[in-house]
RNA sequence: GCCCCCAUCGUCUAGAGGCCUAGGACACCUCCCUUUCACGGAGGCGACAGGGGUUCGAAUCCCCUUGGGGGUACCA
């Protein structure tokens, strides 16, 4: 299916403020810029902030950063929901007017006892629409008696809602499955507007911000039904509708807070780069097409990004394969950016960088490069180079080693005072293994254990190279050797 | 309960009736590289949920079953 376009493209993201970023919304942020990006189309965005209790500014700017820092720009100021609340009852008193809304007096209790008795009967909990046809004597009596009321929107029970899913097909809807009437402004006096909820709100924005696509996740299916509806009844342009598969924790249930990391501000805390985990993110209900690698940056998914390679089941999130993205995202910087995104870390760990030279610091990042996984083991794999080393179990077991500490210590007696290159280190083992007497292996090992601490690492000449450079050879080597 | 959606290796997926002996990626295993770990390279293990149709031919189309997910607010 190619997907029809209709133009100029504009799309958006509408979080609500009312926790971190979340990596589902961002995930539905990626698709929507990468549509937005391939049809020269606008991404914008809108902060739903109507629920006042739980909406938080710090929460706002969470997102916006978390957006910035995954490179998911927005092509103009954003549109704070709470911000158009007079736009909203317009539309509402529209809806009162035209005889497509009505207030309810229920109350909670009533509301309540309705739903208990649907659930003792078996079935489904509805709206029974007890106040759809109140006469103006009753209401006025409702209203004397000091009730507050809803506003409720009318849904034909007889309707089909159908709409063509860019991702799914065709959906259709039966207006009797979507609950009843449903309320569209909170409670408030019989003469009033109470604050606009959601469906409501999130129709009278679209509309007024041309929205031309409307992409987000699967769980709104049932309301895009009912904001149809809405349309209609407000006679605003219905854009063209893409529900995109849910991404699932390990259980196979839809990812949530109760996940643990889930939040973007969490996986760039952790290490993960931005590049990373946006390709992860793509890579969770769209697949590139033929002959494209899976490890491929925003810009060149957005080139081919289209909803005929969106999948319909949901993703289950995976840790390992974001690993390698991220492995291999490090594995392309050079040491010099390595560097320098290595630095802000080590300074956190309170290495004493500042003291080695530039060239060394990304001589290291040489070395140690290629085994990054997270960038926060740029940190564990530095901190011998930096630092003194604690000799690991492994490491004190190797200097048992027969002949390792005489080997040792010949090799001191050897290393000159200009620094050395590669030949001559290796020359140099080689003397010092004929002087002690052991094997080549016997003295490497032996050296790793007493330059680093640790039996693993990288290319042992060359980071005997490097910390020879520093000086740091000499010490650690002599620390070896019985009390001299 | 009711409504909707979905279903290919452990995971993410390719697959639009014959290109399928089902392809790729991650993970896992083996080997090579390396007197270490990793990186890198070469191999390997591994799936069409089940049952009925339709068709000369089905992973692909239809139906049923099963399984999974989502929704069912005066949240968004």
């Amino acid at each position: 299916m190619v997907t029809a376009i209709t133009t100029p493209v504009r799309v958006r993201l509408a979080p609500s403020p009312t926790g971190a970023l979340h990596i589902g919304t961002a995930r539905t942020a990626v698709f929507n810029w990468l549509f937005a990006r391939r049809h020269g189309g606008q991404f914008l965005l809108r902060i739903e902030d109507t629920d006042k209790e739980r909406s938080k500014d710090a929460f706002t700017a969470n997102i916006f950063e978390g957006l910035q820092w995954l490179g998911l720009n927005w092509d103009a100021e954003p549109v704070i929901q709470s911000a158009r609340i007079v736009e909203h009852r317009k539309a509402i008193q529209q809806l009162l007017d035209s005889g497509h809304a009505y207030r309810c007096f229920a109350s909670d209790s009533e509301l309540t006892a309705m739903r208990e008795q649907q659930a003792a009967n078996k079935q489904a909990p509805r709206y029974d629409n007890r106040h759809r046809n109140l006469s103006p004597a009753q209401q006025q009596e409702f209203s004397a008696a000091g009730r507050q009321a809803t506003i409720r929107f009318r849904i034909d029970e007889q309707r089909s809602i159908a709409w063509s899913d860019l991702v799914r097909g065709e959906m259709r809807w039966a207006g009797s499955d979507l609950g009843g009437d449903m309320v569209i402004a909170r409670r408030a006096a019989a003469d009033q507007i109470g604050d606009p909820l959601y469906n409501l709100v999130v129709v009278v924005d679209d509309a007024a911000m041309a929205i031309s696509h409307v992409i987000r996740g699967e769980d709104h299916i049932a309301n895009t039904a009912k904001q149809l509806l809405l349309y209609e009844a407000l006679n605003l342009p219905i854009p063209l509708f893409a529900h995109t598969p849910l991404i699932l924790n390990q259980e196979g249930k839809k990812l949530s807070k109760r996940d643990g990391v889930t939040s973007i501000s969490d996986f760039q805390a952790m290490g993960y780069t931005s590049p990373a985990l946006a390709n992860y993110m793509t890579l969770l209900g769209w697949s590139p097409p033929e002959g494209m690698a899976e490890r491929f940056n925003l810009e060149q998914a957005a080139e081919v990004f289209d909803f005929d390679r969106v999948n319909k089941a949901g993703a289950r999130f995976d840790w390992d394969k974001l690993n390698w993205l991220n492995s291999q995202v490090l594995h392309e910087l050079n040491s010099a950016q390595l560097e320098l995104q290595l630095q802000p870390l080590w300074q956190k760990a309170n290495f004493d960088y500042s003291a080695k030279p530039l060239a060394w610091r990304q001589q290291l990042c040489t070395l140690i490069g290629p085994s990054l996984s997270l960038l926060a083991d740029g940190v564990e794999q530095a901190k011998p180079f930096f630092e003194q080393p604690e000799l690991s179990a492994e490491a004190l077991n190797q200097l048992q080693t027969p002949g390792a500490i005489p080997a040792l210590s010949a090799l001191l007696n050897l290393i000159p005072d200009q620094i050395l290159d590669h030949n001559k280190a290796q020359q140099l083992i080689s003397q010092a293994c004929e002087i002690a007497g052991v094997k080549k292996g016997v003295l490497m090992k032996s050296m790793r254990a007493a330059l680093l601490g640790r039996l693993q690492g990288p290319d042992l000449i060359e980071t005997w190279l490097l910390l020879n450079s520093s000086g740091d050879d000499r010490i650690r080597l002599h620390q070896t050797q019985p009390s001299s």
